[in-house]
Formats: structure tokens, sequence, C-alpha cells
DNA sequence: CACTTGACCTGTCCGC
DNA sequence: TGCGGACAGGTCAAGT
């Protein structure tokens, strides 16, 4: 489930992998996830060399020589994974990535994009809820999705003040399913939306309304801090995230309630408890996070 | 407008 | 062993 850090994570990879490669050939038989125009392909893509990479909120932007875009969003099981032309170079016999690459493109493989040096990127999506499209860069700000995008949470324009009015305005939300919405912040899922309520000992089930200035700006610097060491893990991986060279992020390893139902919190040795909040599972410590009434 | 819920998908796991 | 059903969760449409 790529969120903030595993989107970033693989745009960084990919930005040192693609950027610079013309595109010779693009294979794809599934027109929900690729809904172009016939001949778009044909005219804005083939032949044109990648120029630079984005990211806005978990959605990737690969803008193309032509004036074009890619615009991607992986939603829960997608992958963008390069693989070298002499895949032996990078994936050899012994490299941890052997096995995924040998095996593709597999049956989740929707789109395969050639470069001119024989290397290739393939979008996976598992369970076909991302989606791949090609179209103007100038149009790519006025899709429905970028246009309602809240502000990035790592950006340094971005101030505690306008994220508590972002989130004053969804007073009578619980908290947690303000953070997931994506119109009041970007890039929040519920992997680092657990993290970051736990690191601020917040309940999930607090209605917006109920905390106040000091514990929002907590719970928004315990994300900013949560993010970055993502990005520093190379992000979650639970079942099929992995980065632009197909190999899975560690931040599960030092997570402090996801995933963790059982286990012990670190801070107050309670059990991490599983719970259902706006129909997602939920992690918390019910000792460190109080529900109030 | 604020807010919640179901649908979109497929692979996996659990109980029988 | 096989089978039905629950579950995973990002976003959008449709509901209250």
């Amino acid at each position: 489930m790529p969120e903030l850090p595993e989107v970033e994570t693989v745009k960084r990879g990919l930005e040192g992998r693609i950027v610079g490669k013309t595109v010779v050939k693009v294979d794809f038989d599934w027109p929900k996830g690729f809904p172009n125009a016939p001949g778009d392909v044909e005219a804005f893509l083939l032949g044109a060399s990648i120029t630079q990479i984005q990211r806005r909120g978990k959605a990737l932007i690969i803008e193309i020589s032509t004036g074009y875009a890619l615009v991607i969003h992986l939603k829960m099981t997608g992958q963008l994974v390069f693989v070298a032309a002499n895949q032996s170079d990078r994936f050899g016999a012994g490299h941890p990535n052997e096995s995924l690459v040998a095996k593709l493109p597999d049956t989740s493989t929707r789109v395969v994009l050639d470069f001119s040096d024989g290397s290739k990127l393939y979008f996976n999506d598992q369970r076909k809820f991302g989606w791949m499209r090609l179209m103007p860069i100038l149009a790519v700000e006025d899709l429905p999705f970028f246009q309602k995008l809240g502000p990035e949470p790592m950006a340094s324009s971005t101030t505690n003040a306008m994220l508590r009015a972002r989130f004053t305005n969804r007073k009578n939300s619980m908290i947690k399913a303000a953070l997931l919405d994506q119109s009041v912040l970007a890039g929040v899922g519920n992997i680092y939306a657990d993290e970051a309520l736990w690191g601020a000992k917040i309940h999930p089930r607090t209605r917006v309304g109920q905390l106040s200035d000091s514990e929002l700006n907590t719970l928004f610097t315990e994300l900013r801090s949560i993010m970055e060491q993502a990005i520093a893990s190379g992000g979650s991986t639970d079942k099929n995230y992995v980065n632009a060279d197909g190999q899975k992020g560690s931040y599960l390893q030092i997570a402090r309630v996801f995933r963790r139902e059982g286990q012990l919190c670190k801070r107050c040795q309670t059990t991490i408890e599983k719970i259902r909040i706006v129909s997602r599972g939920t992690h918390i410590c019910s000792a460190c996070q109080k529900e109030r009434l």
C-alpha cells in the first residue's frame, strides 16, 4: 500500500534510472489501467525521452519531452520496477531480486515500457486499482485528483497553523478519518496515520474538535518525523510494495504499532490491539492512546 | 457542505 | 483437499 514515503522512494529510484531514456515501445492490454485515446501513445510517447519525475501526494508524474506526462497512481498493490538491459549485471545469481526479475512480466504486469538501451519499466498491479494515464503536462493539475489534493506534509511551506485550520474544518470527523482524507492533507495512508497517532498519544477515534492546538501540533510533528524515517528506510513493505529496483522497504521493522497487534507497546509494554475504525484496520496502544467521550 | 459507507479488484488466509 | 467468506486499504461515487 504505497503512501507518501513509498511513492517518494519509487520516485527517487526512477530519477536515477529512466530520466533521459528514450521510449521505443509500450505494451499494455488493459484499458482501465491505461485509458488513453487511440494514437496518443504513438504521437506523444514513442520516440520521446523522459525529462523529469515528480511526486504529488501518492501520485507520480513522469514528464516526457513531448510536453506530455505519464500520471501514475499505484493505489494498493501497484509496482514500478526498472530492469536494466543486461539483467545479470544487476540481478545476477545471488542477487536478492533475482527471483522477482526472473518472473517479470508476470500475471500482474499491466504496462511495459521499453527504452532504447534495452532496459524496461514494468507497471505491475495485482488488484488493478492503480492506473497510468498519458496526458499533457499542463492538464495534469486539472485532474480532479490533483484539484482536491491537500498540501504536502513535508514541504517547508506547509505550516502547523495552516494544517490546524484545515483539520478543524473537519471538527466532527474522527482524527484518523481526517488524516486519511487526501483533500485535507496529501500522502497519508493507513500505516503512517496509525504510527503518527501513537507518536502523539491520540486515540484514532478522537474527534478533531476535541484536540487542542498543541495536540495537533504534536501530531503533525510526529507525522513528519515518521515519514522522514520511513523514507530513510525505503518505505514499508507489507505484501506488495517494492521500490524501482524491486526491493522491499524496511520501515515495518521499526514500526511502533502498525502490524504489531499482540506485541508490546514500546513505550509502556501494554499489548498492542488491532481494532476497526472508519472501515480500516487500526493499531493502537489503549494505555497510551486513551479514548475520550 | 460535512461526513460515512460501499464499490472497485484479486490473492491469501481461516474455518469447516 | 476444497470451498465460502472475511480481509487487505486508496480513492471515488453515492448515500445520509
